[in-house]
DNA sequence: TGTAGTGCCTGAACCGGTTCAGTGACCCCT
DNA sequence: AGGGGTCACTGAACCGGTTCAGGCACTACA
């Protein structure tokens, strides 16, 4: 099949290049017989724009990025990621834009090397910028390559903001939880962050240790790095030599850390719920799966993944800059922490 | 920062723009001297190519595409997409080719209709299919667009085949199962298999019948649907009942399905291994941390991704259609089938 | 000394769309 | 009858690269 062009469709017709253009994309200067033929010609044909030509003359990608830089060995194992994917590409379907994806190790120079060969190529017309950094060097660089981006967990407490970005009130979450075990009679309980250069990680902890302070709570911190291994590694070293006031109950930053944690407790020979409550920070499948199943704040990914991609396409459209607070999680609670 | 293009780096050095594309890309027609001064300017502007304006003239997108065609349910529970993306982003960033995603859907129109789109627009230049159906309508469509494609898990049976693709033997991988089942003494076993409409579970019942048959063992064959229920749902109708000759052991099709056994069983009050054994055909975390973890053929998605990307560069590359096998799958075994 | 060959470089066409300035035709108003 | 406005449409420029045909200077060879 010999490829058609708008020059084509035009010869066709027996009108020019400029009129079919107009026809195709509803701007007035046809009339309505004229626009009708063009686009009853170009399904006739199955006849599309091409998206370079477009993309070139428009100067616009039709795209949007997005670097997943993680571990390689989280990268498989969270179903965050996924979840937060379908939730970005259907709202990035929804306003015919493509999804570009890149995945880069844990380096963040490799990160910063893409956004700026996508920034030059003019690859893309945004990104989305995950996990949120103490001293971000991120927003600077996508500033200065006037590559517009949205924050997918940006810091919720600045005012009006210079850059779009959905909002997590951690403190909140926070709250939730540490109600939750101090109402089931924990006194003293370990935090099992993530590491603390991520500026969610943070608020977490000052959340947690808020809120335990109000309720009279101890909270040990201890940062992890989300993987399974660390959060084993946490319990062990917290809960091995009880001492005279023991840890009761543990919040794990992730889902595969309270799974690590999980393991650690049957290693130990602690019984969960009765001797050592889990909490973990976030919901999946396994969560649900385990044995006690794992009491969760459910954080939909993939409804804030959505919403993150539609500042994006708003930004885009109407060069705004908008923060969105995402809705607060909801405790899913299981056996995990079931009533001692 | 005013965008450079090619024009404004030919006229600081004072030569032409063909000049100065010759140089960018290694073609003769330059001096080494003016090649050098040319690729120094361009990394001292950080000025990379517009990738429209490369597409358009070398009427090539730079990036393939990908439709992850499956149940909303499941994409976010399955690890095993997540880590075969990462795979194939390993390989095409290697080419210096993007990935272009789009999920869809369980519905065939929807991604019938994102190929037409894309070979329309000539927004890619290829794309990895995935999950081989019976009477596939896929290979003819993309052959009608000329679209190239790369096959993943193609039928391996054929000859020289006129397209690229990744084949398993899935007769071996049903022998290594069946014979770890034969070997610790199971003489009836179910299998749960995903869809039949899938080739690849043709093969594997195939498979797994032929084994079986060899080894005087008896298979009582479940169609399911890869979800957790599923699995839940045969081991239900499957043992409730045991009947005077009990089946004594389950092959899952994947991993979630293996995961909603184990939830049965416990429900059913059959202790795993001693009464059921299980083996998942699908290897994740949640195998490594079910109770009593279960064993399972480690397939190794992220490799059979890369691979996948590797033929599809290939192809687009010299045209030539290849097709290539995937290394035998070993079987971790864990606990679920532990020698009663 | 003529000429064929080679190396370096250039102008112009081209890829396939979008968009601007301009041209008639037609209607309305005074 | 003449001036102004709207409408449908067109030619040409433009987006930013790639690539082809050709020009010029210089060397090599007969």
């Amino acid at each position: 099949m010999a490829k058609e062009t708008i020059a084509g469709l035009a010869r066709r017709l027996g009108i020019s290049k400029a009129s079919v253009s107009y026809a195709l994309n509803g701007q007035p200067g046809v009339s309505e017989l004229t626009r009708r033929r063009v686009l009853d010609l170009a399904e006739e044909l199955e006849w599309y724009p091409s998206s370079s030509a477009r993309a070139l003359s428009r100067s616009r990608a039709g795209a949007v990025g997005m670097v997943l830089s993680a571990d390689p060995l989280l990268i498989d194992t969270e179903p965050y990621y996924m979840a937060m994917l379908a939730g970005i590409e259907t709202a990035l379907a929804a306003g015919d834009v493509a999804l570009m994806l890149r995945m880069v190790g844990k380096d963040p120079a490799q990160e910063r090397a893409t956004y700026e060969r996508w920034a030059g190529e003019r690859k893309v017309d945004g990104v989305l910028v995950f996990d949120h950094l103490h001293d971000d060097p991120r927003p600077a660089l996508l500033d200065r390559l006037g590559m517009p981006f949205v924050l997918h967990g940006a810091p919720g407490s600045a005012g009006p903001a210079a850059f779009s970005g959905t909002t997590t009130d951690h403190a909140v979450d926070a709250a939730t939880i540490v109600r939750h075990l101090h109402d089931l009679g924990h006194r003293r309980v370990a935090h099992v962050s993530g590491p603390r250069t991520f500026l969610h990680e943070e608020e977490r902890i000052g959340g947690v240790a808020a809120c335990a302070a109000t309720h009279g709570m101890e909270v040990v911190p201890f940062e992890g790095n989300y993987a399974l291994g660390a959060g084993h590694d946490a319990v062990v070293s917290l809960l091995r030599d009880p001492g005279d006031r023991p840890i009761t109950a543990v919040v794990f930053g992730n889902d595969l850390m309270s799974m690590g944690g999980l393991l650690a407790l049957r290693e130990l020979g602690l019984r969960c719920p009765e001797e050592v409550a889990l909490v973990s920070w976030d919901d999946s499948l396994h969560c649900q799966l385990a044995s006690p199943a794992v009491t969760a704040l459910s954080r939909n990914p993939g409804m804030q993944g959505r919403v993150a991609a539609e500042l994006l396409l708003a930004l885009l459209e109407t060069g705004t800059f908008q923060t969105r607070p995402m809705p607060v999680s909801e405790l899913v609670v299981r056996a995990s922490t079931a009533a001692g």
